[in-house]
DNA sequence: TTGCGTGCAAAGGTTTTGCATGGCA
DNA sequence: TGCCATGCAAAACCTTTGCACGCAA
């Protein structure tokens, strides 16, 4: 979580908007630039990335690297700071995002801090896996 | 899983071999082309994609995308998938990658399926931190 | 001999970089 | 005014594809 960022213009705020506006999805580049064109106020390339790296090292939103994705998606964190306290987890079919707040998560936890020595940052980390909706389904 | 796969060639056994002898590492492409250049026989890249997508494909091997790299990277399977029950810790300093197989973990999941209703992919989980060794230095 | 495997080069797609210009504070 | 942000184009990368030739079975 950095300092407030810089300037504030017309295409970062687009940016934010739309990855608001579609909390708990990944957005890729690519659909974002094509959104924007959509809309009638297309923004660079280099500039969607560079405000999407930005707005990443704010803590603002979270990259993704999917495997069936042959590009970077990102999402829009909705509840800033407090996402240090739980786990994320990821539907990789939904692509919604679960915040689990769990005493057996807390407990894992300090068990890799005792016994492998390795202190877990629960901010970048995300457990990937099939809901229980998603589950159903099939 | 497929079947046997087609001939056996001089350069598809030299990649598997790279990779056996790296289990629980994760190599990248590239790096297997440097390797194989250095070794004096090198490979063609597309020949180096194609055998390994193959080998993806008939269950050799496993196929990341982790968020710090731009490229895939492959591991290779010891026990034919179903063995490697172990979950990934990523250092973010000095980026080393652990193998951890530990039965908290397998607590953990089995909680969060019963409990959470959600089924986690170890294939594609990466647990973020820091390691004992990047903790000791500061 | 048959047809898959290989290597080269070119194409394709995503992301980054250089540089001059534009715009916030 | 001083910087940061933007846009364009080109570069840098990773990966895939087309095609002629090579080689395993």
């Amino acid at each position: 979580m950095k300092q407030p960022g810089g300037y504030k213009t017309r295409q970062k705020e687009q940016i934010l908007q739309y990855l608001t506006s579609h909390e708990g999805e990944h957005v890729t580049a690519q659909e974002l630039s094509r959104h924007l064109e959509d809309e009638g106020t297309p923004v660079g390339t280099a500039t969607i990335y560079r405000c999407l790296d930005q707005l990443v090292s704010e803590g603002v939103l979270r990259k993704y690297t999917l495997d069936s994705r042959t590009c970077a998606c990102y999402e829009y964190l909705p509840h800033g700071g407090e996402c240090s306290r739980h786990f994320h987890l990821k539907c990789l079919q939904c692509g919604k995002l679960y915040h689990v707040t769990c005493e057996h998560l807390c407990e894992l936890e300090s068990h890799i801090l005792e016994h492998h020595g390795f202190r877990i940052d629960q901010s970048k980390t995300v457990l990937y896996g099939v809901c229980a909706e998603c589950r159903e389904k099939q």
